[in-house]
RNA sequence: CGGAGUGUGGCUCAGCUUGGUAGAGCGCGUCGUUCGGGACGACGAGGUCGCAAGUUCAAAUCUUGUCACUCCGACCA
């Protein structure tokens, strides 16, 4: 394969300045752009197409699980969102209220949803009576509002798209399953249609959703080194149910909380796909979820016959059901692969004179950008090979530096060297208390536990930093 | 919420110190020549200088106020 060159000047190079690479990659594939209000950002084509793929396939994976779509207002008046204590401390400082009706000032005010349990809560406390009305397997996709102070795009945002989903069952166990159900969902999802390896498992007490018993999470790691939550899955027992009386019937005429679980994934896992797959060129998009999967693109459009050829062959892919472009813009063809490899496109299909003659396509990959010669006559099948193995190559790439971005440590200072030497997840064990993740966040310079694995090993018996008996082993890292 | 910075054609910015005809590059439009890794030429369109007050014969430029956005921290998906 070549060597690594680079070919846009207008991205900044990855290793340079990664938050500006970022940017750059953003703005040239055109995902999004800023809006006049900070932290609300204009969704462009190529950037919604990717979350419409997104939506498509989770929402499929979803209903296969029983999930039903529903939808719930936007507004949450300000005694519904107080009703849980837990609830509102954690969402206060960061939601917006509507204060005014037209002109006249509203006796309650409303706030914007930051996330909707109150109105599912509230909805089921006056509709759920009796053990047949459970469970209620619900999820409704929509944006929310949170009054973050610093914004990036799709990485934290203050409106975002999201899904949110929330269930009610009638024992402990049942719930449970649904948020490990759920979790699992996610964490197939990311990793066979997003190619983005995963560490999963439990929060710490300090990491958890606000109100939830349990969070479950899935973590990815970016290219930078850094972790990003990528989704969650929360466990809720009974806190909201008693919060707002949420009780049935059984069999036997006894009344019982339900017991609930919510789990959202939203538009920041656009950000880990841009961090994890993208290189100095541009986005490197998954074919599974690309918008488009393979751009034609004539070379020496303006000899005869080139154009009609390029154009047959997009509608025959077309027809054998890719999602296919054509770029027939009067660009030279320089800036026509400068253009499909920004914009992630997983393969372009060169086609001009040559190979006309030749009764061939030059098929060139984007994550590799390897040059593949196919007969005209097998491009059918072969373009559909070649995805399949791009995707597949995309995983094990991730995985291979996930994996060697995960080391262990023992000691705080052994922690902290290898932070510095090799950015990343580290194992360590953990005594279980708040205040010593706090100790360590600070003595690593902002690393925070990210989860605890279900698959524990004993590294030592001693929490890292303290040195008491160790409870947990804990995934520490420093997070977007 | 602290610290810093920026608002001038679609974008990136110069001009401001020392007030005096609104600028450049890119992009955009038309035409022509090009075309296997961001081609070139000619002509052309496009600006209430964030907003508001003030000083002045005269304000992009000076003064005051105000709004917005960006970056870095603390806080969070």
């Amino acid at each position: 394969m070549a060597k690594e060159k680079k070919l846009v000047e207008s991205i900044t190079s990855r290793e340079e300045d990664f938050a500006q690479w970022y940017t750059d990659v953003v703005r040239e594939a055109k995902l999004c752009d800023y809006s006049g209000v900070k932290g609300c950002l204009n969704y462009l084509p190529n950037g919604y197409a990717i979350w419409e793929n997104i939506q498509a396939d989770l929402d499929r994976r979803f209903k296969e699980t029983g999930v039903q779509n529903v939808y719930l207002p936007v507004l949450i008046p300000e005694s519904l969102l107080q009703r849980e204590k837990d609830h509102i401390e954690g969402f206060a400082p960061e939601v917006a209220w509507v204060t005014h009706g037209g002109l006249e000032p509203l006796q309650e005010r409303f706030c914007i949803r930051p996330t909707s349990e109150t109105l599912f809560c509230d909805h089921w406390s006056k509709t759920v009576q009796s053990h047949r009305d459970l469970p209620k397997v619900w999820n409704q996709w929509c944006s929310v509002l949170r009054w973050e102070k610093t914004t990036r795009p799709f990485l934290r945002s203050r409106e975002f798209l999201w899904q949110e989903g929330h269930t009610i069952h009638a024992t402990y166990e049942e719930a449970e399953e649904r948020t490990i159900t759920m979790l699992n969902v996610y964490k197939d999802f990311v990793q066979d249609d997003l190619a983005i390896p995963l560490v999963t498992g439990r929060k710490t007490e300090s990491e958890k959703f606000a109100g939830a018993q349990d969070t479950y999470t899935i973590e990815a790691l970016m290219h930078d080194g850094k972790a990003l939550q990528s989704g969650t899955s929360h466990f809720f027992g009974n806190t909201f149910a008693d919060a707002f009386d949420i009780k049935y019937a059984d069999k036997n005429n006894e009344l019982h909380s339900v017991y609930e679980t919510s789990w959202g994934l939203s538009t920041r896992i656009i950000g880990a796909i841009i961090m994890v797959h993208g290189d100095d060129s541009g986005l490197v998009l998954p074919p599974r979820i690309a918008p488009i999967q393979t751009r034609v693109i004539p070379v020496a459009q303006h000899k005869e016959g080139v154009l009609d050829k390029a154009t047959e062959l997009m509608n025959s892919l077309k027809a054998a059901g890719y999602r296919v472009g054509i770029d027939d813009s009067d660009k030279g063809p320089g800036w026509k692969f400068s253009e499909q490899e920004m914009l992630g496109i997983p393969t372009r299909i060169e086609i001009g004179p040559k190979d006309i003659e030749n009764n061939q396509v030059v098929v060139v990959r984007r994550d590799t950008r390897e040059k593949i010669i196919v007969s005209m006559d097998e491009i059918e099948t072969k373009l559909g090979d070649i995805l399949e193995t791009i995707q597949k190559d995309m995983f094990d790439r991730a995985k291979a530096f996930l994996d060697s971005h995960i080391s262990s440590a023992t000691t705080i200072e052994e922690m902290n060297e290898k932070f510095n030497t090799n950015r990343g997840f580290i194992k360590a064990m953990w005594c279980g208390e708040e205040a010593c993740e706090e100790e360590i966040k600070a003595a690593t310079g902002g690393a925070t536990s990210r989860c605890i694995p279900e698959e524990q090993e004993c590294l030592s018996d001693k929490c890292v930093f303290c040195g008491k008996p160790a409870k947990h082993m804990v995934y520490w890292g420093k997070a977007y």
